[in-house]
Parts: structure tokens; C-alpha cells; sequence
DNA sequence: CTGAAAGCGCTAACAT
DNA sequence: ATGTTAGCGCTTTCAG
């Protein structure tokens, strides 16, 4: 039983009570693969590892890491936690951690350029392996100086001309809102973008632009935000006192779509007669406001990050990768549809424009009488 | 100018550089607040001090820690990473953690008991100093078995009865909301809860059964759910399908909340003249949603679960504490309010229920036109 | 005021 | 099949 209440096992520990080296101990502990198992006579690896059981052993990666000089663990550098972007992204980080037996270490840099800086050190001051960027900035020349240590890195979600980065497809995704607007027959555009220093903002709001000016429709007015329900409220409120009232919304961001149903519904404008819209990311809150939205993996950006960066560090050459989005239409956008959307989120299928299906009946709900 | 490209410098360079031994390195690079400052002469000192920001040294962290066995590194066991209430919890952490020089590495559950066991147990092999956990089970054992380690630990959010915790109120912001219901006139009350291990929600529910019961009026039905949009609408479809259809539903979590209204909304009753519907964090979503709330502040829950670590790392005694609730009132319970809600979150202020503020006039906005 | 020596827990030549 | 030796980068007695 493992009693103990103080001190981790060490591997000297089970070569004490075996009678061995601690080199055996090591030996055994880390089976090598490429010699087949010959390493230890079968009664002293049924010792050790009996030992290494019964002391509940465990590595001391700090130990392992400092002599190897290879920590098994990467950093991921987010602009905030919490928010649905960054945490799918980040879960499909994690998941590849943790196949390949590695830790992620997080810090969030609130796209400031000194937290950004600071957290970085820290995190090559824990040796990490790697880093990936999920806040890489337009202008920055911050990632440049990075590259000068030995770290390797990958950026994911925003893209920086001079690095190699996994990004979803954001010119083709304002594309697709575009095409859709022009489907329906809107004419007065407006979108709602983020800081210029962000490549999804500035990259889905040029695919956005050039769609319609090559339709021959009129440019629409592009708003900077900050990303939130509040700015989109904002943006919203500002073009209603604008002379330029749109027919159409395209919002690079579900959150600030939030703020955009939220006030156009209070200022008594129907969604989608007056103006239809269509967020970005499709949220659960995409199907529970019934907002047509742009869908994109994010986990598995996450994750294509994560295994460019393990093929990097296995010395192979890697490329930037652009991942595929779709559109799912719902009643923000197309009144036809059957009210509802409570359902699980629309899976992204093959083609590039897809119906929200029909609301799937609510699974029988275990129902308790109050205790 | 640091122009090294692949090895990180190390005190031993320094040193060398300098024509000092490693040992005066190490004193001059961790100044010792007990003896003053006269462990060098000035000039080892700005000799050295010159040497380590022309290298550009930073201190290795695997190798103090492994020499010090304290790593300066506390863990945080979350639920899930990226919703908005672990996402606050973790901010708060962060920022003491940062305060104190400290590292705080994070790692998610999913609620999973293999899954804890194995992301706890990394955690002390990078001999984390303490842990803070956001995803305790009532009815685990788990904790126990973690208390036999040397690490200790706090728990945040969700209480366990045998660990020192810091809670919300969850039995005050039960009574809260039922308070405010029956000073509504509602008679038929309902609450969506989520599973029975998280403390959060069976002890929300039981101020709210308690205080409903107490004043006379027939006890709520208790839903179980799992907290989310998806099964908060659900919740409230089985409502719509029984006998007892109520006129006031409580649920334990606005993103549940979010699923309450939606379908109630498609189901073409009103809230709040049909039914009022309180949820609870507080989320931007609530003030979007003109949604009535509770409010407790999330993110200094978080700070206070690691100053209380570490003053246990301190040998310092400690105690649970809980937080104060607050009620948010907004359109979803009170039709007077003025419509809005685009403004900023109400802060929570002394009393415990307060009306949300007249919409914040919307900042002019920054527009751009199209590139 | 400074240095020599020891060692945190572990791995990796290089023996044998 | 196993042990010896050396050392990752750093801190810390203990001597000078």
C-alpha cells in the first residue's frame, strides 16, 4: 500500500530495496524501444517493477526534463481563456498532448504585447519544447525575435505572413457570407470585424468585400469592434444612426452577432426581413438564437497545430495549413426554415452551404420531485 | 546584443565570462532579502548584472526547482477549460499566481475520474507546490486519497465537505431567487439543476426548495440537467409536456437559461408574463438577453482558492470561505425595466438585489469604410 | 567577500 | 545482464 505521506519514491529507493543500480531502475522504468527487451534478467524487471508498483513510483519529470534536456511539454500562448474559441482550439491541443504522452502549458496574453512577452519567457524558462501561438498579431515583429531561440513554433487561428500557421479559410468564409447575402437579394452590406492587428478579422472581412464589389454590388462599410456582445451592439447601434442602414450583416464573430440580434430586436427591426445575419464560429448560442453562422473546426486546427509542431521537432519540414469552412443557414437568414434549433449544432458536411436540420426531438429528461 | 541562437546561457557562462565561480552567480542572481546587500562587491555585482543582460540569462526553472523542491507552480484542476465560469475562476488564479511570481498549470477533468486521476498525477510529477480544484464531486474519495500526498490543496466553485473550499453562497442564491419569484406573485416554481455531485447546483436548489417551502407554497419540481443550452431547453420542453406547468423557473446556470428562454420564445409564451425565467453568472449573455441573474464574483472566488494556498504553503491555518450573491434584475422577471441591457454587466453593489442600470449610451463608434 | 564541494533525481556513455 | 561514472543547471552548507 502506498502509505507514504511524504516523500516521493525515488529510483534509488527501488534499487535499495531490489538490491540493484539505479541504472537498472531507469532501465527498466524506460522500456527502449529499439532494444527489444533483453535489457534485464525477467526476475530483476518483475522486482523492480513490483517495487516501483508497491512504492507507487512515479517519474520526477523536472529530473527527467533537466537531464534530457527535452521537458515533454509545449506552450500554448492564448489571447484569453475562456472564450469558445480559444478553449476548442485549445482542447484540440490538449488531445494531442496527451496522445503523444506530452503536457500543454497555457498562458493567456490578453494581445498585449508585454504579458504576450513575459509569458513567453516563462514558458522557455520551463524548458518547453515548443510553443504555438493562438495570438499572433499582424504587425508584430515579436514572433521574429522568438524564432532566434532554439524553440520551434507554430501559430494557429491568426496568421503572420513570415510563419507557418493553420488558419481556417477566411477569405473563402467571407466569401460564403457574401454569396449568401447576394443569394438573397440584399444589396446594403455592413461587417463587423475585429482589430486590425488580427488576421481573421481583416482576412474574413476582405473576402467579404471583394465578393460583393465583384457582384457589382455596392462596397460595404467595414466596422472595427472588439469582438464581444457589447461592441457588436455597438457597431450595430452606430450604423442604425448611420444614413447607410444595411440589409445585411455579416459579424466575423457569434459574440458581437449576439450584440447585433440583441439591438436590432430592441429597436424593433426584424431579423431577417429588415436585416438578415450571420455570425461566425456557430456557437451553441448559433443554434440557440437561431443565427446562420460560418462553422469551421477549431479543435482540429487546434490539433493540426500541435502535430506540425511535433513534426517540426522530428526535424521534417512543415507547411501552413488553411482549414475548410462551411455555412449553416438557419433563421437569421432564411425565414423558411422550421422554428426550433435547439438541436445539436449542425455537423459540418461536404458541401460549403448547408440547412440546420430539423430540430431533433428533446431525448426523454429524467425529471426529479423536489427532494 | 543577445544574437545566441541555440543554447540557452547559464550562470556557469556567466561566470566564466565574468571570472567569478557559479556560486557568487547564484547569490548575485537571487538577491536574499534577509542579508542586505552586501553579498558582493559592487563591482562582481554590476559585473555579473551586465554579463547576465548581455546574454540574456534567464533562469532555468527545472533546475532550481529540482534543487529547491519548491517549483514555484501551483495546478489547477478544471472541469472543463473555456466556459465562461471556469474561465473567470482560472483568470482570478492567474492573476495571484502572477502577483507571487508563480505559475499556475491547468489541466481539464471533463468531470471524469480517470481522467482527474491522471491529469492530477501529472501535475505533482512536475511537483506542482499545491493544487486548486474546480471539479470536486460530492461524493468522491478521490480527495482523500490526494490529501495522503505532501501537496496540499484548496477547493473552488464546487464544495466537498471535508476540504477546505471557497464557495458561492449557493444556498443564500437559492433563497435569493425563490424571493424574488414569490414577491412576483409566482406560485409555480421550477428549477433546473444540474448532476448531483456538483455542490453548486443541489445546494442552489435546496435554498431555493427551502425558502418556497417555507413560505407557504407548494415545492418546485427539481430538474437534473447537464448545464448547457442544449439541456436547459430540454429541460423545458418536459416541463411544457407535464401537468405542472410553471410560472417561474430558476436555472442554476445562464447557459441553461439560454435554453429556457429559447424555447419557451418558439413555443410562443412570454417571459416574463407567461413564465420568468432567473439564471446565474451573470454572463454578458444575461445582460444581452435582458435575462435576470445572480451574480457572484467569479474571478476573486479564484483569487482568494490560491492566497488561501498559499498561505497554507505558508504553514498558515486556513479556512473556507464563502462569497457573496447577488441578484441582477432584469426584463426576464421584471417587465418594467426599461428595454436594453446593451450596457455593461451591473456591478454587483452592497445590497443583494438591485436593478440593472439604464443602458449605457453606445460609445461612438470607429467606422472605417471599406479598403 | 568569495569559492569548493556536494547533491536534487535522473539518464547515458562506457565499461564489465 | 548489470554497474560505474559523469553531469544536466542550479543552490547551499561550509571554508577560507
Amino acid at each position: 500500500m502506498p502509505t507514504r505521506i511524504n516523500q516521493r519514491p525515488t529510483q534509488r529507493q527501488i534499487a535499495a530495496q531490489v538490491g540493484v543500480s539505479v541504472t537498472t531502475v531507469s532501465r527498466i522504468l524506460n522500456p527502449d524501444e529499439s532494444h527489444p527487451e533483453r535489457w534485464a534478467s525477467p526476475e530483476t524487471v518483475a522486482a523492480i517493477q513490483q517495487a516501483a508498483a508497491q512504492l507507487g513510483y512515479r517519474h520526477n519529470a523536472l529530473a527527467v526534463s533537466l537531464r534530457t534536456s527535452r521537458s515533454q511539454t509545449v506552450g500554448v500562448l492564448l489571447p484569453v481563456v475562456g472564450d469558445f474559441v480559444t478553449a476548442s482550439i485549445y482542447s484540440g491541443i490538449d488531445d494531442v498532448a496527451r496522445e503523444h504522452g506530452m503536457t500543454a502549458l497555457t498562458a493567456s496574453t490578453l494581445d498585449e504585447p508585454v504579458l504576450r512577452a513575459e509569458r513567453t519567457f516563462s514558458l522557455l524558462d520551463h524548458l518547453v519544447d515548443g510553443i504555438i501561438f493562438a495570438d499572433a498579431h499582424l504587425d508584430e515583429d515579436f514572433l521574429d525575435s522568438v524564432a532566434t531561440q532554439a524553440v520551434p513554433f507554430t501559430l494557429v487561428h491568426r496568421r503572420h505572413p513570415d510563419h507557418v500557421c493553420v488558419t481556417a479559410d477566411d477569405v473563402a468564409a467571407g466569401r460564403l457570407a457574401a454569396q449568401h447575402f447576394i443569394d438573397l437579394g440584399r444589396r446594403r452590406m455592413a461587417v463587423i470585424s475585429g482589430p486590425r492587428f488580427m488576421s481573421t478579422g481583416v482576412d474574413r472581412a476582405q473576402g467579404f468585400v471583394d465578393a460583393i464589389v465583384e457582384a457589382g454590388l455596392p462596397a460595404p462599410t467595414v466596422f472595427d469592434s472588439a469582438l464581444n456582445v457589447k461592441s457588436g451592439g455597438d457597431a450595430t447601434r452606430a450604423m442604425l444612426a448611420s444614413s447607410h442602414f444595411p440589409d445585411a450583416i455579416f459579424a466575423v464573430h457569434d459574440g458581437a452577432a449576439l450584440g447585433v440580434l440583441s439591438v436590432l430586436r430592441h429597436e424593433g427591426l426584424s431579423v431577417p426581413d429588415d436585416v438578415a445575419v450571420i455570425g461566425f464560429y456557430d456557437t451553441p448560442m448559433s443554434s440557440a438564437m437561431e443565427l446562420t453562422s460560418i462553422n469551421v473546426d477549431l479543435n482540429n486546427m487546434g490539433r493540426r497545430a500541435l502535430e506540425l509542431l511535433l513534426a517540426r521537432l522530428s526535424d521534417q519540414q512543415i507547411e501552413s495549413e488553411v482549414c475548410p469552412v462551411t455555412l449553416t443557414v438557419r433563421r437569421s437568414t432564411d425565414p423558411s426554415l422550421p422554428p426550433g434549433g435547439h438541436g445539436p449544432t449542425a455537423e459540418p458536411l461536404t458541401s460549403t452551404v448547408q440547412r440546420a436540420p430539423h430540430p431533433a426531438e428533446s431525448s426523454p429528461q429524467h425529471v426529479n420531485p423536489a427532494p
